[in-house]
RNA sequence: GCCGAGAUGGCAGAGUGGUUAACGCGCGGGCCUUGAGAGCCCGUGGACCUCCCGGUCCGCAUGGGUUCGAAUCCCAUUCUCGGCGCCA
């Protein structure tokens, strides 16, 4: 969330950053967080000398006991005082939980260098990486090269979960593993902490790392528990310093989360229906950090460097694209995707999503940092994230890029060690 | 799952119904010193009001309740630590 001082001190510098987005509702929903915040900090001015009051008659009172005197009309004017204490903390408290209704709801502010655009078709190309293949012969899209292989079974998954749920077998289902295995090892030379992180979470830590619309769109919900599934261990990874102070020496903290992600997918029927693309459980190795705000641009472009390194040793052609105004979501002040080259699709599709969520995130989460032990705290941190590698992407990524005529895979060589030393995907006799 | 104990500031730890969260450690500032340290003094949770001086309120795991008044009494929940049971 944005720092509320900072919307009452510079209202202006505020509603121009959000005025960015082309989102009317932003810029209504700030002018209606200043009426009420102005409104508030009145009504709880006035609940506190109500309360001083109160206290000044309860005072009385415990003087007239000590004194053995009858304290009749003092109890008398302690109930009145109370009674008007009462509504009006009951009216700061309505008006407090709309603030912070507000406040969750308005997005970060967006870094200068973000591009002004209206949807992904106009986010801005950086980097292409790669040279896209060439075959000749008729490529096979991912899920029918799987499926010749015997490596994926859709319709058991159908039939025992739902649609985008899958079985992987065989090689396949090494890959999956070979891949979580080798970006982890990648990141943990570059001295990123391996964690595996709880896949649940309560709603309020929810709250601290990502939009509201998420628990409808995109989260699953443990029936009669105060918990939901993770969609990326971006979330619980961030959530684990929960209203902690960081000593400013031990920043940045690195981390490598391991995790498989759950996603409800609520919002895109229709789309990408066919094969392991889009689907609700996927694993991953997602980069995350914590750090001292005057960093976080360097360390994004570092994430960004790492996930670049893992897609170029595994040799797929990608493009690395700055993700507009109109595209960016509610939390990163600037995010990278990678995209890579899908050759069924003859398109580039995004593996990786790299987001600099500045101090957003860490407000929400007071999450702080302090020069030393017993030092005040003096702000919030900034926080990064980075997919390292999302295997069912990189997989239809790794298959479609990498296959031979007769319908067999090659393994890129960085895998193999993790694959009993083999090249090939080939059919299982 | 059952029984018991517990949760207080950055840390340690008092406080068991009557305005002020003790003492310490750490941290910040000052005095002293060529410098550092020691010593001494002041400060050190959050919000709001204020022209500054300053003032008010909130805060003892979370949410309710009792009371004129709750860190303190009651109820529920969460978590931690013991003990028992169950379990990959």
């Amino acid at each position: 969330m944005l720092d509320i001082k900072l919307i009452r001190e510079n209202p202006a510098l505020v509603r121009e950053n959000l005025a960015k987005r082309n989102n009317p509702e932003c810029l209504q929903m700030l002018d209606e967080l200043i009426a009420l915040d102005k409104e508030w900090r009145a009504n709880n001015t006035k609940l506190n000398d109500l309360r001083h009051d109160r206290k000044q008659v309860t005072m009385e009172i415990a003087k007239l006991k000590k004194a053995c005197q009858n304290a009749d009309a003092a109890f008398a004017k302690a109930q009145q005082v109370d009674q008007q204490v009462t509504s009006a903390e009951k009216q700061v408290v309505e008006q407090e939980t709309k603030i912070k209704d507000y406040l969750l709801r308005l997005p970060n502010l967006l870094d200068a260098t973000v591009p002004v655009g209206k949807d992904s078709t106009e986010n801005v190309t950086v980097k292409t990486w790669g040279t896209i293949p060439k075959f000749n012969f008729q490529v096979k899209n991912h899920i029918d090269l799987a499926l010749a292989l015997d490596q994926v079974d859709m319709e058991r998954a159908g039939k025992v979960s739902a649609a985008r749920f899958f079985y992987l077998k065989n090689d396949v289902a090494m890959l999956d593993l070979a891949l979580m295995h080798f970006a982890l090892e990648e990141l943990q030379q570059r001295g990123y902490t391996p964690v595996v992180p709880p896949y649940m979470m309560k709603r309020d830590a929810y709250e601290g790392v990502t939009a509201l619309g998420d628990f409808e769109e995109v989260l699953y919900k443990i029936q009669g528990e105060d918990l939901y599934m993770i969609a990326t261990s971006e979330h619980p990874l961030a959530a684990m310093y929960w209203n902690e102070v960081l000593k400013q020496d031990d920043m940045p903290v690195k981390l490598a989360g391991i995790s498989t992600c759950f996603r409800k997918e609520a919002g895109a029927h229709g789309k990408d229906t066919r094969g392991i693309f889009r689907t609700h459980q996927f694993n991953k190795i997602e980069q995350f950090i914590f750090c001292n705000p005057e960093d976080s641009a360097k360390l994004h472009e570092e994430l960004l460097e790492n996930a670049e390194v893992l897609l170029q040793k595994l040799g797929l052609p990608y493009r690395v694209v700055n993700v507009c105004t109109g595209d960016i979501g509610t939390v990163a002040a600037k995010k990278y995707d990678i995209e890579a080259w899908m050759p069924a699709q003859g398109d580039y599709r995004e593996v990786v999503s790299c987001s600099n969520c500045t101090d957003y995130q860490a407000r929400r989460l007071g999450v702080r940092y302090r020069l030393k032990e017993g030092a005040p705290p003096l702000g919030p941190v900034h926080t990064l994230n980075s997919t390292a590698i999302a295997t069912g992407r990189t997989i239809v990524a790794l298959l479609e890029n990498n296959q031979n005529e007769d319908g067999t895979v090659n393994i890129p060589e960085v895998l193999r060690k993790y694959m009993g030393d083999r090249e090939k995907i080939t059919k299982k006799r």
